[in-house]
DNA sequence: AGAACAATTGAACATATATTCATATGTGAG
DNA sequence: CTCACATATGAATATATGTTCAATTGTTCT
């Protein structure tokens, strides 16, 4: 006998865990902004902006010269990491320098790095 | 003056920090290969089916009753976690019994939640 | 062997996204 | 004020990707 739901055949599965896991699952918003901010994180161009920043705050035109990308590009991509708190940036004369927003930042891109070493 | 690369204005910019951030960069195939690991976090499916197995190991039909999805998409997710060594299975009968692949993983998803309560 | 089920996979479609190009804004120098 | 430059942004295009649907594989049970 199947559930009306055909996603869900509870007669068949591994029902304790699956009651188990349901009730602890996060709320759905939650786990959706939880992958928005990896997706900040998913792209080489932003990768390597972080890895960058990692070292020494940096202007936009730094950050295109190293990336040997435009600037054009690099703005684009640093709105994505603003909009998700991962960078700040502080306006100095005409330029904007950038840095890491806080330390879950490098901590993050470092237990990566951990994980591809293993 | 301006640099031969146009996305490059040496004279312009930081040169100090630009050299020292250039010569401290990892190799883009690190960072590439790091960008497709989030790449795998980066998704509210994945990351909803990632936060199941932080709970228990449980078999692809207990997630897409979790998830309230088909098992086609599961599978299809599950694919890319394999891909990366996110999670592994077991078979079990008809089962395949999926578990997170290690301690890194765990601690990604809790770290990314830190950052999003702070 | 044949039926039922779990899981996987390929193709197709719809959506998301990264870069480019053109343009706009804001700042400092002359 | 005007020019040069740094940065930001909108539109457009090309590519990547998530889900669905259909079909396949492999297992258990009778």
């Amino acid at each position: 006998m199947t559930n009306s739901d055909d996603s869900c055949q509870i007669e068949y599965v591994h029902s304790e865990a699956v009651s188990e896991v349901a009730a602890r699952m996060a709320d759905e918003e939650t786990l959706f902004d939880l992958a928005e901010l990896f997706k900040a994180f998913a792209d080489s161009t932003r990768v390597r902006i972080l890895h960058a920043l990692s070292f020494s705050e940096l202007c936009v035109c730094d950050l295109a010269c190293i990336l040997k990308m435009s600037s054009s590009a690099i703005s684009h991509q640093l709105r994505v990491l603003r909009a998700q708190k991962i960078v700040k940036y502080r306006k100095d004369g005409k330029n904007a320098i950038y840095s890491l927003d806080d330390d879950h930042v490098s901590v993050l891109l470092q237990l990566g790095l951990d994980h591809l070493n293993e």
